[in-house]
DNA sequence: CATCAAATAAACATAT
DNA sequence: GATATGTTTATTTGAT
């Protein structure tokens, strides 16, 4: 009722209850500074990508005015800045990767400590200079901006001077704009930092030149998914950067104005919504906002924005190079996740498929199958093998293939209220998605694949008291997705609703007021009778079995991998990482414990998490009867739920506000 | 088609 | 009295 609204208004980060201090206590110290770091963050993260647009647009066009000043060079000729990066391409090694490379590649694919430390190291002394330059820039920023704003409006004549002073920070700039990459391609993951890539990263850093960059996704695209690919291209023409694309294309979208918002979603919609425009539907226009990179004008009606637009963001060098710049994220973004994605690849191939196959790229999926297949279960495993959502982990990052049906199906209608999720068990949400995927949920207003009742328990799991009260439970969410920062009535109501429904959770009472708990036995319980039988699946787990402590193993290194830098680059509270590993190792210390008995799980389907236990699981074959395991890569694969919304997200809001 | 789990809504109770 | 917190019931929906 009206409560729920208030719960509303107050559901934000803050903490709303005013009302019971004593109870809130201290855990509303610790509440409130784990929020305060994350929020800093989520908010820093997301106007990282505008910033990084708006700054790296400026600077573009800086040069471009440096160049036709100095060189009467064309107009918008398309040579950037820095022409070195022979590296990183030779280094990037794109999809171009035949099964037995990529074996080798996993097989150096776990990283010492050390050199997990080092890498480390590395980021965070990134991070430091970053902020540095950042101050500096920023000041830098405020004059370039004036300058830029005289000089559209005609004084042309200013920009010699200005360029003057600007050269002299060209370099800075091209510093901060080339760390900013990085470390945003960190932070969201998509730059993982890989053994054997580990140069590359660092070239990556040392600059990437639009150019550059997009041959290289070139190559990657067209090795990678060949197939599949034929939308690609589409997208790849159209980010084409030899085209000044005056326009704005539809790419640019969402992902400047909603900055956090993944790519992924732009992506995606290249390839599907080029045309689709409704009438007053236009990619840069969403919330009655100007989507455009950095430009936040608000408007009444489409016509006011469709005036604006053309005002405002028409063909200037402005636009023009900050259409360059959007290019160039997305370029990079996409090359990310090409290599993500053959990474999973390899990963899959490594474990399951050893032999196995050709068609690797294409379609993970199939590795799924493959694997599901040998040994016992043949005749089951079709039904693993299912799916059309072969991405799965990457899912929230991938959505541009739109190859793979990932997107497609659920995603279109996913946004709305989730029901269903998983039927998207097939997917496979191993750890080290679930991870990266972290850091998308925490970014884009995606509904996470993940129930209500795995989120809770995730949720209490990271604490170190394995303990939250309700209103913390809140915070978590609110803080953890960003999805969760809107309709606070339903969802609060649904986590209230799933506390008191499930055994699993107990509410303890404490001194000061009552606390969640998990029952991890209960949670475990939950459900068996579902998948429990499914045939395909035990096999599988035979399968698997041979192969757990290599999945676990992978598993950790990728948590290193994506986590720690996302995090530390973050600057995020490590405790979430800390704690969501740990919260993970609890699950498989559950799982073990239980045995089989919820060896049939099925629980996994709807938590991540989950699946990561499974494989853990497997390490240790307990499996008293029947079915050995829990369940196996496949079913692990299975369980992720729909990744797919990412896709579909339109672009905000629309349905997703059920409220 | 039956059943189940989860999401969603909402009424209601209780505590602060 | 307003909220926050819990509990419970009912309905819807997607999956099996």
């Amino acid at each position: 009722m009206m409560q729920e609204s208030g719960t509303e208004a107050t559901n934000g980060t803050a903490n709303q209850n005013s009302a019971a201090p004593s109870v809130e206590g201290h855990r509303e110290v610790r509440s409130k500074s784990a929020t305060l770091s994350s929020d800093i963050t989520v908010s820093d993260l997301v106007n990282f990508q505008q910033q990084q647009a708006l700054q790296v647009a400026r600077q573009i066009l800086l040069q471009q005015q440096q160049q036709s000043s100095a060189h009467k060079s064309p107009k918008n000729n398309d040579k950037q800045p820095a022409p070195q990066v022979p590296f990183s391409v030779a280094m990037m090694t794109p999809q171009v990767i035949t099964p037995q490379q990529m074996q080798q590649i996993l097989q150096h694919q776990v990283l010492s400590p050390q050199q997990l430390q080092l890498l480390l190291q590395q980021q965070q002394s990134l991070m430091l200079q970053q902020q540095q330059l950042q101050e500096f820039y920023k000041k830098q920023q405020e004059q370039l901006h004036l300058q830029l704003i005289q000089q559209q409006h005609g004084n042309k004549q200013q920009s010699k001077e200005v360029s003057v002073q600007q050269l002299a920070f060209q370099q800075q700039l091209l510093q901060v704009q080339q760390q900013q990459h990085l470390l945003s391609l960190q932070r969201q993951g998509l730059l993982s930092i890989q053994p054997n890539q580990t140069l590359p990263l660092h070239s990556l850093t040392q600059g990437m030149i639009p150019a550059e960059l997009q041959q290289l996704w070139k190559e990657v695209t067209n090795s990678h998914v060949k197939e599949e690919n034929s939308a690609h291209n589409n997208s790849h023409r159209g980010l084409d950067l030899s085209s000044p694309c005056p326009v704005p294309p539809k790419n640019h979208n969402q992902h400047g104005s909603t900055n956090g918002q993944y790519i992924s979603h732009s992506l995606k919609r290249e390839g599907s919504t080029l045309d689709d425009h409704s009438p007053h539907s236009h990619p840069l226009y969403g919330h009655g906002v100007c989507k455009w990179p950095g430009c936040e004008a608000v408007f009444e009606d489409f016509q006011s924005f469709l005036k604006h637009l053309n005002n405002e963001h028409a063909l200037d060098d402005r636009s023009t190079a900050q259409c360059r710049v959007q290019m160039q994220v997305v370029q990079q973004l996409e090359l990310q996740l090409a290599k993500d994605k053959e990474r999973l690849q390899a990963m899959m191939t490594h474990l399951h498929v050893k032999s196995t196959e050709p068609k690797p790229a294409p379609q993970p999926l199939n590795l799924v199958s493959n694997i599901t297949l040998s040994k016992t279960a043949p005749e089951a495993s079709p039904p693993l093998s299912l799916p059309q959502t072969p991405t799965t982990p990457t899912a929230p990052l991938t959505p541009l293939s739109q190859t793979h049906s990932v997107i497609t199906p659920t995603s279109l209608h996913s946004v709305g209220p989730m029901r269903r999720r998983y039927s998207d068990k097939y997917n496979m949400p191993i750890s080290p998605d679930i991870v990266q995927n972290k850091e998308f949920y925490m970014n884009a207003e995606v509904r996470p694949p993940f129930t209500y009742a795995s989120l809770i328990r995730q949720a209490i799991l990271e604490t170190p008291e394995k303990q939250l009260t309700l209103n913390e439970i809140y915070n978590w969410f609110t803080r953890m997705f960003a999805y969760f920062r809107r309709n606070a009535a339903t969802w609060k109501n649904a986590v209230r609703h799933n506390l008191s429904l499930h055994k699993c959770f107990v509410r303890v009472e404490n001194v000061k007021g009552a606390v969640w708990t998990v029952d991890e036995l209960e949670f475990q319980k939950r459900r068996p009778q579902k998948i429990s039988g499914s045939p395909a699946l035990v096999k599988n787990i035979h399968t698997t079995l041979g192969y757990g402590p290599a999945l676990s193993a992978a598993f950790q290194a990728s948590m290193a991998e994506n986590n720690i830098p996302l995090y530390t680059t973050a600057s995020i509270g490590s405790p979430t990482l800390n704690s969501l590993a740990s919260a993970i190792r609890e699950e498989i210390n559950g799982a073990m414990d239980h045995g089989n008995s919820n060896g049939s799980d099925s629980s996994l389907g709807r938590s991540p998490l989950p699946a990561m236990h499974h494989i853990s699981v497997k390490e240790e074959p307990l499996d008293p009867e029947e079915h050995e395991g829990p369940l196996s890569l496949v079913t692990t694969a299975n369980h992720s739920p729909d990744f797919d919304h990412n896709g579909d997200y339109e672009d905000d809001h629309g349905h997703e506000d059920m409220l």
